[in-house]
DNA sequence: ATTCTTGCAAAGAGTTTGCATAATA
DNA sequence: TATTATGCAAACTCTTTGCAAGAAT
């Protein structure tokens, strides 16, 4: 992997956000810094960071995928009422994987797991 | 809900299918029965009986989402080598939507598991 | 008669990719 | 110099939607 100005930036912009940003959402803050940077730039950047361990990937039931600076084990919420995307730690499902690997036989890599429904703020607006 | 004999098909071969079918899988299934039916129809439908509760809807990472006829509570693998879909059971999750409601305040409506890896043929094919 | 549903085709959102150019090693 | 990354635009996949016609209540 060579070094980019535009892979550093989107590491920085992504590692400074603190609200699980999209994909577009890293591309606006970035061209702040970078005017001529590409979309297309900050999805391959995103997935390559992704892959070498440096940031992670959420994929959202539909909504566009979230990245997220934080790489210690926890999930999220999506509210269906803003959109925004909340921490949740539970360390029941710390070493799941394993666990689900060891029962079945398959060969577990990774798991996905994203809670939807309402926030404080959306809850508080529809009155409880 | 007004009957139609679309939905009918659609419903039927959700039940009948046991590998978890994407809305593709269910047109060729349903085209076979209702050569006319257009795949419209067919996401119109299928999203129309998982709002009623008849299938359950599983959202996958990096893939098209599938259709279940299974609505007791269980989850599911997505295999990475062949993109089949396994089911696998793991009670303690059974109440997490209210353990997480409860320590968060967020009113948790549901949640998508799905877990990544390889499945038993394609650890055979890859030599364990 | 009214309302819901269909088939069709077009549009939509999110993401990936081919290519010539530019930057890095 | 060889390799990797970029910007741009086009392409791709999955899914939704507008509309006129047809079917169900």
């Amino acid at each position: 992997m060579k070094y980019s100005k535009q892979r550093e930036v989107i590491l920085q912009v992504v590692k400074e956000s603190m609200v699980h940003p999209t994909a577009e959402m890293v591309y606006i803050e970035a061209r702040k810094i970078l005017p001529n940077i590409s979309l297309g730039t900050v999805y391959r950047n995103l997935n390559s960071l992704h892959e070498k361990g440096y940031i992670k990937h959420i994929v959202m039931p539909n909504d566009s995928s979230r990245y997220d600076r934080t790489l210690n084990d926890h999930y999220h919420m999506y509210c269906e009422g803003c959109n925004k995307v909340f921490d949740i730690s539970y360390d029941l499902l710390k070493h799941i994987d394993n666990i689900v690997s060891d029962e079945t036989g398959y060969k577990v890599l990774s798991h996905n797991l994203v809670f939807t429904g309402l926030c404080h703020e959306c809850l508080e607006k529809e009155g409880r």
